[in-house]
DNA sequence: TGCCAGGCTTCAC
DNA sequence: GTGAAGCATGGC
């Protein structure tokens, strides 16, 4: 176990956030998480400081980059202009929160079949893959199932996809882990190859369109530019912005700034109320 | 019970 | 190129 001070950092809303579906909270309190093949246990014990239930060599390694703690976190809130109430009550609301750096294989997979369901259900379908083709690990007496790899997805078939609930989604998955077996994805050349190539190579896979390739982008990639729009989002373009959101203010940020519209829009009552900006 | 969910493919035009 | 239809399933 040890013990970090870290500012904006907040687990319960990272759990809550929508970028991971592997994260849950604990009957002890705190929060689980496994990803890369590790369990993790994290605490928030108040005034920033947070155990985690590592040795310092793992957290460097592993953790310290999927919390994605090198990043500055307190300048997103000078690039908001003074006018724009919505994103400044939303970065309000969502501070703590941080864009996670994710396994792009299981990014793929998880947003693959998160089309046309809700969070709840994402998890449930995630959480089924894994208990049925994920490998079995134990950490300190907590037996945890792995994100299965694309080599064990690519020898399953459509109709074994279609029992962890993804309906017609079964065929995408496969279609990928096979083309992951195949050497036709490779996440390293997609990192280096630059936002625009790296998108289009992605939606030229079958089942990923504009807003699963951003996330992949986004959360599994490294693009800060990423911008994902999906049904949240393109209302909140409607109600405050016209439809005409400025991508150009958040240059390198933009990722961060859609992740807090996105947390903010579903987590409160936000869709009840009227519009914080005058689109006039 | 009906609507909707971190959308995409297919097809008609 | 654009727009509508169809799609499996579960949460609320």
């Amino acid at each position: 176990m040890i013990y970090k001070d870290i500012p904006d950092f907040d687990i319960a809303k990272i759990a809550d956030s929508g970028q991971c579906f592997r994260m849950n909270p604990l009957p002890s309190g705190g929060y689980s998480v496994i990803a890369f093949g590790r369990y993790l246990e994290i605490r928030d014990l108040g005034g920033g400081r947070n155990s985690f239930s590592c040795t310092e060599e793992e957290f460097g390694a592993i953790w310290a980059d999927y919390f994605d703690l090198n990043s500055d976190y307190t300048g997103v809130a000078s690039m908001i202009p003074p006018d724009d109430r919505f994103l400044q009550a939303a970065l309000d609301y969502g501070r703590g929160m941080r864009l996670l750096h994710q396994d792009p294989w299981e990014v793929m997979v998880s947003f693959i079949l998160s089309q046309r369901k809700n969070i709840p259900a994402i998890k449930a379908s995630v959480e089924a893959l894994c208990d049925r083709y994920g490998k079995e690990a134990i950490w300190n007496h907590v037996t945890y199932r792995c994100f299965p790899s694309a080599e064990r997805l690519a020898g399953i078939s459509c109709g074994d996809l279609r029992t962890c609930s993804l309906g017609y989604r079964d065929k995408y998955v496969a279609e990928a882990a096979r083309q992951f077996e195949a050497g036709q994805i490779r996440f390293d050349e997609l990192k280096t190859a630059g936002f625009d190539a790296a998108k289009a190579s992605l939606k030229g896979m079958y089942g990923i369109g504009d807003k699963v390739a951003d996330c992949i982008l986004l959360f599994g990639l490294g693009y800060g530019n990423a911008f994902p729009e999906d049904t949240w989002i393109k209302k909140i373009l409607e109600k405050e912005y016209a439809g005409h959101f400025p991508k150009e203010l958040y240059d390198g940020y933009l990722g961060m700034v859609q992740q807090y519209m996105f947390y903010y829009a579903r987590s409160t009552s936000y869709a009840a109320i009227a519009p914080l900006n005058s689109c006039d």
